[in-house]
DNA sequence: GAGTGGTCTAGACCACCAC
DNA sequence: TGGTGGTCTAGACCACTCT
């Protein structure tokens, strides 16, 4: 039942509040490996009875360290030291071309080399008016269309992060682009068949904690944040072809770049 | 007061928590723009009454949209929209030799181009054995000496980020590397002038909620995840000079990377 | 002193899970 | 059926801020 993990007891007379130093036991006890991932922690009920508080205290004790993201509460069974799911490491060259030329999209290289089964779902393709935002980086105006390609990848099964591409419509239009499967080698396939070969890209990350939507389109737990990741491709002419607008688990992944230092 | 944006009522047939529902009503207020940055919430009093609730279920609706980095409670004075400080964009040639040459740090340059005050304290010089992740990365032994190097950055007087650096003892010693003040130009500078030209940088971007420890020295709100940033140096010979590990507040940062399609 | 959020108690009923 | 966490109530005392 995991109670033999609370051997201390709280100090009343200390000025820190009575539910963060049960936290802090309780982080102790993970962070010594006293608990595992997986390791089932005491109930709220244990915790009153061995700290003698009521059960809003254990309770907020417990919501601290879920708000760090170290554990999860599963209704009806217990709360659990957070397991984490295997970290991916995005190679700053993961859309070189040669990888392209391989007839593969950057996503299934990717699992691939982790022994993961990839997969892709709730995919739609539309075509609309962009975002200011989106018609800012790509170098439109408000009112020119764009295809709208969204999807949301998986790995055995499990979400990890959504897409929403946008494409200026006369690349795209009359070609594998406004497909929902644009075929081997994904759509910047697709754009250097059309004679714009793909010069360089620029990524802007940033991290924030899931809006209600994401989380709940990422299967994410409370206390994780997400990555959002915006990428633009270049053609050789300098022209931004696409926009990608990536929301990812920041818990699954770690983004590797090369910088020159000169 | 703003009680004035409180219009809708909970629907208590409904599946979703009335704290839930309570929530959403004030998120939508926020994403509206009918509460703006610093914009004072209703009170849990006032949440209390208008939808004739306990407090308990008023704080947890509060809490919900602290834990997503929308508002902060300020004791004794009231609930805010969150003020988001100004994102700094981190280009990917800011290490580039040019800067160096000038005689300044990443950090100040950065500054400078923002027309904010930079300022470092906490600065720490020390030699020891490396952490074995830092060993590893370095190619060094683990009991080989480093000397780990530690500060904190402001901008204007508020923290911003903190930063670890570990550079193998041999290439230190006897350099004002060890001095907590480097001189011009920083560390990269100096082992430059050591002979040690630089190549190239690797950078790895993780983010994920701060430890106590980290929200208390970058002064963090809840509901603020932290990027983690280990960026190595190499030179010319291919051998990893410098390891730094920063971490800094995601909300203060968007980070910009170039790749190479080829 | 009045109003605010922070902590804590002692109960209650519910939904979910495993046995 | 018993144990678990999820929600909610109705109070209490406290620390902090502003006037």
């Amino acid at each position: 039942m995991s109670t033999d993990v609370l051997t201390q007891a709280i100090d009343p007379a200390s000025d820190r509040a009575v539910y963060k130093q049960i936290a802090d036991h309780l982080r102790a006890v993970i962070a010594q490996g006293r608990l595992r991932e997986g390791d089932q922690l005491p109930s709220e009920a244990q915790l009153m009875t061995h700290y003698g508080v009521a059960r809003m205290t254990a309770r907020n004790a417990l919501r601290l360290l879920q708000d760090q993201g170290l554990i999860t509460a599963e209704h009806g069974r217990g709360v659990y030291v957070r397991a984490r799911p295997p970290v991916r490491r995005l190679a700053s060259d993961r859309f070189a071309q040669r990888h392209r030329k391989e007839g593969k999209a950057a996503f299934n290289i990717e699992a691939e080399q982790h022994g993961a089964t990839p997969q892709v779902d709730m995919i739609s393709v539309t075509e609309t008016t962009p975002p200011a935002e989106m018609a800012d980086r790509l170098q439109l105006g408000d009112d020119s269309a764009v295809v709208v390609r969204s999807r949301r990848y998986l790995l055995d099964g499990r979400p990890v992060e959504t897409a929403i591409s946008y494409i200026p419509a006369d690349l795209a239009r009359g070609t594998p682009i406004t497909d929902p499967n644009p075929g081997p080698g994904g759509i910047y396939a697709r754009l250097e068949e059309q004679g714009h070969t793909l010069d360089r890209f620029t990524e802007e990350v940033a991290a924030r904690m899931p809006t209600p939507e994401e989380a709940r389109r990422l299967a994410l737990p409370p206390g994780v944040p997400v990555f959002r990741l915006v990428r633009t491709a270049y053609d050789l002419d300098g022209r931004a072809v696409e926009v990608c607008d990536t929301i990812m688990s920041a818990e699954a992944y770690v983004l590797n770049y090369e910088l020159p230092a000169h």
